[in-house]
DNA sequence: CCAAAAGTTGCACGGTGTGCAAGAAATATT
DNA sequence: AATATTTCTTGCACACCGTGCAACTTTTGG
């Protein structure tokens, strides 16, 4: 089940840096806000030279993005593992919702509240899902074949990732300590919003 | 009518530079390509200084921005100015159209295309978006007076612009150089993005 | 053990964004 | 009309950003 996956020094040695570059600037984003800390520091803390920094994120607040990347990486690999004659909207449900009980979803919520005091790391989120999507459409339009048009591709995955967005907006809102199971309480949402998207938004409830 | 409205020359002179920069920094995209072109060349062609354009925007992207905003400011007090008891889609299906008939269409295309070839465009662009929503989603709420949970209107704002993003995708990668009515064919778009949202995306027509 | 490949680092350089204080222009006051 | 006041512009200084480049160190593979 596990095959040796040999992993050189090289390999190893660069996802190390990555996960303390990311871990250094999450920590500093916690300690001194997010906006409010510089690449420098990000890579004294992370015990790496400034032009390093800069080999592995074009910014801070892409390094900071890590976990929302990883995030939707995950959901756009869990959606194309769906089964191929499952309908649409069904098989991006399955996807957005096995994806919210996987990760660690803490800190998702603390960076969707950070993002509202700092326009550069929104804008950073923002550009992640948007990549998301378009990879997205990518994916649903080699999974139908022809079989839709562009427009409808673009407006169907675009209106499901507004409506997971909106589910982890409203998730992250509440008590940042959360009670019980944060999974099941993003998971409940995702569903949610998406099952209002499927009935076009009829009733307001 | 028209009343004078007394504009002094405060005013008038802000609302100029304004426009200059705006124009400026347009010229520059179209002739060097979106991220192509320093803040000191825009102020220099603007006959402004450097200092002053930083006074009127935060980054080069912004000035180019300009037009979006005022699209989605347009489509926003359209939306504002629908008749009380008015379905929820019905109106923003409404705004949304009569926002495409009134601007001036060209630029939208252009800046979109422009924002595939450059991150930073692409960023500002997104985030003008976002500010739209967020403000879009106070409007719906108070609209609705308590009537619906804040999940709910985000997921339905979220999509409703996600529908019309799609549209003028989809609109702005035709032809560069339209025939006939841009107008027509850009409502045509968002009026049937925003019909395939009302019935769920069932049928990939 | 050595040579090629890949990664790190310092340096330099042009560009960004902002606080500040001095000056110029528009507006208000007498 | 002359002056006082508010508002906008501008230059300057400064810290920070992002990247090309060349030297250096580590890993890898023969």
């Amino acid at each position: 089940m596990e095959p040796p996956e040999p992993v050189g020094r090289r390999e190893q040695n660069k996802i190390d840096t990555r996960r303390a570059i990311a871990e250094a600037a999450l920590t500093l984003a916690r300690s001194k806000g997010a906006g409010s800390f510089t690449v420098d520091q990000i890579a004294a803390r992370a015990g790496v030279s400034r032009r390093t920094f800069f080999n592995y994120f074009h910014s801070a607040e892409e390094a900071l993005n890590v976990s929302t990347e990883s995030f939707l990486e995950l959901a756009i690999s869990s959606f194309s593992r769906r089964p191929a004659g499952e309908p649409l909207l069904d098989a991006m449900i399955a996807a957005l919702a096995a994806t919210a009980k996987v990760q660690d979803l803490a800190v998702h919520g603390e960076l969707f509240r950070m993002a509202a005091g700092s326009p550069e790391l929104l804008r950073a989120q923002l550009h992640a899902w948007e990549r998301a999507e378009a990879r997205i459409i990518e994916a649903v339009t080699h999974h139908l074949q022809g079989g839709a048009s562009p427009l409808y591709v673009s407006a169907l995955v675009g209106s499901v990732l507004s409506c997971a967005k909106a589910a982890m907006h409203d998730w992250a809102a509440d008590d940042p300590d959360r009670h019980g199971d944060a999974g099941a309480a993003l998971e409940e949402r995702m569903v949610l919003a998406l099952s209002m998207l499927r009935d076009g938004f009829a009733h307001p409830a």
